[in-house]
DNA sequence: GAGAGCATGTAAACTGTTACATGATTCA
DNA sequence: TGAATCATGTAACAGTTTACATGCTCTC
């Protein structure tokens, strides 16, 4: 399961409660690489704990609790890492999907909604350059690093399907179909 | 469930047997957008059969039944189609989590990661541009189009990566730390 | 003191994967 | 005729989501 593994990360950068990692997912994990709630991710967390890969650091107002990655939880998570790549992940994306799947409307259609991604990819990637521009500077490797790494990748991914689907609209237009 | 829409798309652009889509996926969309194996496929084939979306339009050889969508099929694929976007979508794919996880390993694994990444996305993008000529020319809608769709998607998809793998590797050099 | 947001959790329902299972057809 | 591949399926298990549930703390 890489929901273990996701959290391992996240918590080997900068350790953090159930509900920081919680936002770490809606803001930037869970938009590009692994969706989760908290009602895995807590289950999760308590499921580490057990077999020794984090440990509860400090205990905060509200009940919170600090976790962060043991010995034995930064070594699971850099073999995980620098495993060999193995067949085939299993991949599931919705908005990927859909764009896929364009080729089944009939041409008005799809350009409508790739008229949509388009302008969507584009709105995404100046939000991403305002973000870039705030982690600029810091240290590749830590809690910077992951903050530019992220930012920088979303923002190519961004601007790869933007010019994606600007050319599917010009491949429609010049279709005679 | 997104599994539905995407093989009412898939027997949209052209009917096929539950075998043909497994392959489909293997091939094309798993790849991509959705993974799916038979045990999943064959099920909802049936589901989607007694839903009155999907219908068999022919038995061949060892038993394999060639389905199409029907009317009401290609309608509930339109709509789920152009629907507004719905917030998040759920992204699962672990070699990107691979990605975003980097930051945590020190310098040295980060690059190591980085360099498999840059050969793989390299070797990748080679492949698809053969497959890219090999579908070139043909109508931008139908099974056709979708290839064209699917191969120039993954073509700017593994370019993106591959960039992004080779600019990460820039600034862990440039970085003292 | 009311409301927003912090912070965590459980359980049932749903979805997907792994392992198991079977038989037909083609090709060497 | 044996191996590879076509072609479909079930059942147990693992993982995820949805709905429900609770209480604390800060700010206005």
């Amino acid at each position: 399961m890489s929901l273990s593994h996701a959290l391992l990360g996240l918590l080997a950068v900068e350790p953090a409660s159930g509900y920081a990692l919680t936002k770490s997912f809606e803001e930037s994990l869970g938009r590009w690489a692994w969706h989760a709630g908290h009602t895995s991710i807590y289950p999760e967390l308590n499921r580490l704990a057990e077999r020794g890969l984090v440990e509860v650091t400090a205990e905060g107002a509200r009940g919170s609790r600090t976790y962060a990655v043991t010995a034995a939880g930064r070594e699971e998570l850099r073999s995980w890492l620098l495993r060999p790549p193995q067949q085939s992940g299993k991949v599931r994306n919705e908005e990927v999907l859909r764009m896929f799947l364009l080729s089944a409307l009939d041409p008005g259609d799809a350009r409508v909604v790739l008229a949509h991604i388009a302008e969507n990819t584009a709105a995404g990637a100046a939000e991403l350059r305002e973000v870039r521009a705030a982690h600029a500077g810091g240290s590749f490797t830590g809690p910077e690093g992951f903050g530019q790494l992220a930012a920088e990748f979303g923002l190519r991914q961004y601007q790869a399907v933007h010019e994606w689907a600007l050319w599917a609209i010009e491949q429609l237009d010049a279709d005679p179909a």
